[in-house]
DNA sequence: CGCGTAATTCATCATGTGTTGAATAATGCT
DNA sequence: AGCATTATTCAACACATGATGAATTACGCG
């Protein structure tokens, strides 16, 4: 009932990534419960440390909020999933397939989550989503939008399309969706998301 | 700084509907801030009352909620909205042009903000998010798709579209799509919805 | 008018929160 | 070996929250 892990104060043994563990731990809260609903205390059990040492590490909350949404919106795994998707397919596809490379994985999923349940009640937090969806997002799809007709707005149409699709199939898990094949998934959503790049030019 | 309106204790003149007016209150609070975000006190702040009235009203918290989310999902503003919708239109633009009437209004958007945002934080509200796609949008949107192959899994895909406007126009308010015009958000994403209906047929 | 009942506020509680400062234990430099 | 530095926990604070029970004021029925 009370507390169930018991090590006495001091340091630990060995050379422990402590830190490492307390920021993996905090996208995993963040990621479940948000900004607000992460309790410090939440976020140091699931790291098995005190409450005071987070504290130590990150200064404040928020701090620890963005050292921890810091390191997985470095460009690598979306750039590696972008050009590891086929490489002829269509725009749309090649944008279906990373989300789903990205999501699909509960360790990319977790900062997205975090990222996204947080943008919905916190201004900081929602500015930080802003930022990554301009320039994770976009800058990396608008590459493919140059010289396209509302290009900006058509792609940010796409993104809202997928963030509606990582809120109904990996937050409020409605079904069919949130049971779907990836496959099923590319092959009903690819072909849509392309109309938003082939309809600029009608 | 300190405590703004004092009126002493006891019933006040008149016949006020101060129940509605908390009901109204709630809505706008738990809009803005979600559920977990939204405190009884700002909540009775908002309704200028003092909290325990709305404990005296509703109960508990959850109750409150769930009383403040009851209402608005009466079919007749969505029903009302899809029939002032072009009849002629095809299912694509019906459902843009619905949906940007319930969110186009602060009244109507207050509580599906509302729904939204705790659902991210909430397994309750998760689970009234459900129930709502699945009766007020996809039972609608299910008339137009009836023989349809894979009609749930279409239209859903479409719902989910349209709630990723919304956090993107309404939440993250990201720009351009946030500040961009009804009748071009309409024509941008009409006839990309509508692919999802035309595209079971090939 | 008198009185039960409903509406409203006040004062208070237990709990959980973010945060801080001091105490304790291991590490690494010289 | 000695000692400053780092890692770690403990104990506590100030504050906000949801909730409750008693007190106060008005309404409406007889």
């Amino acid at each position: 009932m009370g507390k169930v892990l018991k090590g006495r104060a001091g340091r630990r043994r060995g050379a422990p990534d402590t830190k490492g563990e307390i920021l993996a731990a905090a996208r995993t809260v963040f990621g479940e419960r948000g900004y607000d609903g992460a309790t410090m205390r939440a976020i140091a059990a699931a790291a098995s440390v005190d409450p005071a040492l987070v504290h130590h590490y990150f200064g404040t909350k928020e701090k620890l909020f963005l050292a921890a949404m810091e390191i997985p919106f470095d460009p690598a795994v979306i750039a590696d999933s972008i050009a590891s998707s086929a490489a002829g397919a269509g725009i749309g596809e090649r944008a279906i397939r990373t989300f789903l490379g990205v999501w699909g994985d509960p360790a990319g999923r977790a900062p997205m989550l975090a990222l996204l349940r947080s943008a919905m009640q916190h201004e900081t937090a929602a500015r930080l989503l802003r930022q990554f969806v301009s320039r994770a997002i976009l800058g990396r799809v608008l590459v493919g939008f140059e010289g396209v007709p509302n290009g900006v707005l058509r792609a940010e149409a796409m993104a809202s399309h997928l963030i509606g699709l990582a809120i109904i199939r990996y937050v409020v898990k409605l079904e069919p969706i949130a049971s779907v094949s990836e496959d099923e998934l590319i092959e009903l959503v690819a072909p849509v998301l392309q109309q938003y790049y082939d309809g600029a030019f009608e």
